[in-house]
DNA sequence: TTAGGGTTAG
């Protein structure tokens, strides 16, 4: 490009950092990070954010936060930062640093709620999820999609199944996303019947179901040793056009495993290719 | 005048 006569501006530089998150090249990332400050590019809000989700999916949090920490105005980038803490599984600072955000005045939206929402999931206590489930209220955010679907996630995650059901009929407005998170909460909760009639509501709603409905409901057949509804969804699977991966095989095997089909799970195992199967031999041994 | 951060599963 500069052989072009063409000087790359922040947006490029950007688009290229973006790239490079899903891919995690931490050191390409730098690169470019460190082009960015020798041409003296002035990156706004949105090439912050970039850059801290950038190294936070790199679980590079220090890098994140010396990005953070440059900042003269840091408001707009605390959603990036807060997200990173939870992707690189930092929960609890996660959480510390919202509180901290809001205590100075900020302000959070639907998108940094449900960040938080599921830091709270991970850790499994219900009272900063409770919290924040108030803030939602509050600031009428609670009936957005992926704020209801993390509430739903945090309460069943915390041993409130219930509250995560009310949440989730209170939903004016639902996605694949909010009927698997209700779907796999159920199939945990060993309440599989229920799973499958959520199912059968996503089909009804003309949803299409996806790879994690699929898992949920292996999830919950496994829970509650249903082999025939097991193999009838595993097949179902091939219907819509999704490939049974790692974790559908998995939850197959312990299903078979678990309920005296042993044979079963090993002639399952036995006919995926070399490199998938190795993985899964694990869970039969186990068994 | 284009560029950020988000919810399930694993």
């Amino acid at each position: 490009m500069q052989n072009m006569g063409i000087r790359p501006d922040g947006y490029t530089m950007v688009g290229l950092i973006m790239g490079l998150s899903d891919h995690c090249v931490l050191r390409v990332g730098e690169t470019v990070h460190g082009f960015c400050v020798k041409c003296g590019l002035i990156l706004n809000d949105h090439a912050c954010s970039a850059l801290v989700s950038m190294y936070s999916r790199c679980k590079s949090m220090e890098l994140a936060c010396r990005v953070f920490d440059s900042l003269v105005q840091p408001d707009l980038v605390s959603s990036a930062l807060i997200a990173g803490f939870s992707l690189a599984g930092d929960h609890v600072k996660a959480l510390e640093f919202f509180r901290e955000l809001l205590m100075d005045g900020g302000k959070a939206d639907p998108v940094l709620l449900a960040s938080v929402l599921a830091a709270s999931a991970q850790l499994a206590i219900v009272g900063p999820g409770c919290e924040i489930h108030g803030y939602a209220i509050r600031h009428d955010c609670n009936m957005e999609v992926a704020v209801s679907s993390a509430l739903i996630d945090m309460y069943a995650k915390c041993g409130f199944l219930e509250m995560g059901i009310k949440v989730f009929k209170n939903m004016p407005k639902r996605n694949i996303i909010s009927y698997n998170t209700v779907i796999s909460s159920l199939g945990l909760y060993g309440c599989a019947c229920e799973a499958f009639q959520m199912f059968e509501e996503v089909l009804g709603e003309g949803l299409k179901p996806d790879e994690t409905t699929f898992a949920g409901l292996l999830c919950a057949c496994c829970h509650s040793g249903l082999v025939n509804e097991g193999w009838e969804y595993f097949r179902l699977m091939n219907e819509f056009g999704i490939q049974a991966k790692t974790e559908h095989h998995v939850h197959m095997v312990k299903l078979l495993g678990m309920n005296g089909k042993a044979e079963e799970a090993f002639d399952l195992i036995k006919s995926l290719p070399e490199p998938v199967n190795s993985s899964i031999w694990v869970h039969f041994v186990v068994l």
